[in-house]
DNA sequence: CACATTATGATAACGATATTCATAATTAAA
DNA sequence: TTTAATTATGAATATCGTTATCATAATGTG
């Protein structure tokens, strides 16, 4: 148990009465290994390479345990898939999104954090969660 | 033709070789006649009570239109639901989302749009665009 | 007014996601 | 360790939002 993820991950299993399954393993080490943003049909594809007898729907479940679990995170980017995102080691709320090649690259500002949370406080608002995405074009696709 | 909306968007249709019909206009006036971010099912049932005949589809291939023609714009809160937005007097990318009872407020920020400037320049980024959405409890939610 | 064109509504198709169900795997108890 | 109860799986089906198809109706141009 080398990966934070995993023992998370299967702390929560055995918390809520699940069970450990050589699928769930093998799905949460793909999303681990991966920096990218996955979809499912991207995580399915991986797997399947390896691992043919995987089912889609064991990735779909899987995943939402993972989100549930709170070491996973969907995000949505405008391309009708979800793609999920690794949660431990702070939140990641924050992307850069090339509309040219998709690439997508994280930031983090704690002045706009801030100033966001002046403005939630002055509509009497409490902040559970926030999304920022730049849409543009990234420094490759400008030249 | 006192709105300025209607103006663009028979404008638009005259310019593209399209036709008026009584459905685009119908469902124009229910677009801009509400400040709320309305779904398409939530346009169609609008509209259904005083026009049982206008049809779903119609409701959708119009508001494609309205994007199309600049003066209504797509938004995705999460639900699953494409919303739309009125467009005229500003781009409005900032919300705040209640996650309680899903009202969502507008709001924008000088400071925080500068700061995106600087971080998108930082990467070599160029913004086109950009979406901030805080997700919490309303005033009304947290009392 | 005629005709060519576009719009409509109903329905079917669609893609992503969720659910069902019979079978297989895992865990807890004995 | 065998059993028994429970959960997980994969395949297939259903669902939801959205889009496309198609025959008919409305629009607008000459």
């Amino acid at each position: 148990m080398k990966r934070t993820g995993k023992k998370i991950f299967f702390d929560f299993i055995s918390k809520n009465g699940l069970k450990r399954s050589r699928q769930r393993e093998l799905i949460l080490d793909a999303f681990l290994s991966t920096d990218r943003h996955m979809s499912i049909e991207e995580l399915y594809l991986k797997l399947r390479a390896r691992h043919p007898d995987i089912g889609y729907s064991t990735v779909y479940r899987t995943m939402r345990l993972l989100v549930e679990s709170g070491i996973a995170r969907e995000f949505h980017f405008g391309d009708g898939q979800t793609r999920f995102e690794h949660l431990p080691g702070g939140e990641r709320n924050d992307h850069l999104v090339c509309t040219r090649c998709n690439a997508i690259t994280q930031f983090e500002n704690e002045t706009i954090e801030k100033l966001q949370g002046e403005i939630a406080a002055s509509h009497g608002f409490l902040i559970e969660t926030h999304k920022l995405k730049l849409y543009g074009l990234c420094a490759g696709c400008r030249a």
